[in-house]
DNA sequence: TAAGATACTGACCGACCGGTCGGTCAGAAA
DNA sequence: TTTCTGACCGACCGGTCGGTCAGTATCTTA
């Protein structure tokens, strides 16, 4: 029986099930909100069973995060090519990254959750800011290349310009839902071209200027 | 006994001991996980007095939102002005904001925690919205003025600007202490030297190509 | 098929939650 | 002096929380 033989060992149909209904509700109403009654009862287990196949209810919430960041990177990482302009690679990653966001709310959430989220609530930081690191790093590259080309401004620290890019689209996907009530914003249902302009600014903020 | 006339009516010192503690208490550690107790505790009131002067948790809550609004918006609205170039009033009104919200990041992270937070947690969202949307709406107008006087690009959307620029201080205002940990990173710690950066790029970005 | 591991359950625990209750007490009003 | 009021308290309520446990069902293996 051939295997994708990705994930530690494997897990049963139970442990799945567990981990799904978690996951759901956690990055739905976040950790405090949701109880082990709660994820019994929509996974369709009970109490018990839970903390048979998990320590506590804070070894399953990390076990949930560390399920979700396993997908996080690999997307973006495929996502990499060396050739072509410094530019459309940027726009590249900033539309996927916004794309992969969005499409995986969820899991996005629940990361974006740990990173930002509240101060006594050092769960599963350090896993999340692995993921978080690791995008951010990957951009970092991208934009330094870019400089050394020639093709973007050499007195720019690539960090900064790796922050304002995840920035802009963390700052839109976790605004979305208020930016719609804002009468003078038309494009909070239109990720796509929000990547457009955010790009449009962005590349005329940090292309090198012609000789 | 001529009084400032500000607040509503005013204040008992009771009132305002319990006010300032819940503050503190949900600002860190958010809705959830600070009990009546806690509040009680540190502002050395019973639980019970607590409930005397305020309905319930979610009225205590209210009002302390309340009262944090009221500063937030008056004080960018101060630093409004007509003259000068609109790079520098831009420059001015990021600069500020991000100051304001380091300053005072309790409030800060408690509005934020409205905005942006949890999907079932709508317990002051119309509150803080008015406040970030006085913000936000005052920055769309400094960025329309702007482009009505050639200074900056026509083509743009203004409420874009301002999404990016309100976006790159949100995401540096929360994910700062994240930021420190990445090696790439060194100015985590400088928030005016992130407001410089930010707006060098942002104004190449923004600004109308000279004739 | 017997034995033993593993998956799973319902009943249950102490702690703590938001909120209420009966009552005390200092001071203003009469 | 008496009456009334509102701030304030300790004790307590029903309910929920995370977590435990004794026991049953199911599967594996010899």
């Amino acid at each position: 029986m051939p295997q994708p033989a990705a994930q530690p060992p494997q897990q049963s149909e139970t442990v799945a099930r567990i981990l799904a209904a978690a996951e759901e509700l956690f990055s739905r109403r976040g950790f405090d909100a949701v109880s082990m009654n709660d994820i019994a009862e929509a996974a369709g287990v009970s109490k018990a069973n839970i903390f048979h196949h998990f320590e506590s209810k804070n070894a399953l919430y990390l076990a949930v995060v560390r399920n979700a960041c396993s997908d996080s990177v690999e997307r973006l990482q495929q996502l990499q090519h060396e050739d072509g302009a410094i530019s459309g690679q940027l726009a590249d990653f900033a539309g996927n990254h916004l794309k992969n966001m969005l499409e995986h709310d969820q899991v996005s959430r629940l990361i974006l959750r740990e990173i930002v989220g509240e101060e006594g609530a050092r769960r599963a930081q350090e896993l999340a800011e692995k993921v978080f690191g690791q995008n951010f790093a990957m951009l970092v590259e991208i934009v330094r290349t870019g400089q050394r080309r020639g093709e973007l401004r050499a007195d720019l620290d690539p960090a900064m310009v790796a922050t304002l890019l995840i920035g802009a689209n963390v700052f839109f996907f976790e605004s979305q839902e208020v930016l719609r009530h804002f009468k003078d914003v038309d494009f909070a249902r239109e990720p796509e071209r929000y990547s457009r302009m955010l790009m449009d600014i962005l590349l005329a903020g940090i292309r090198a200027p012609k000789p």
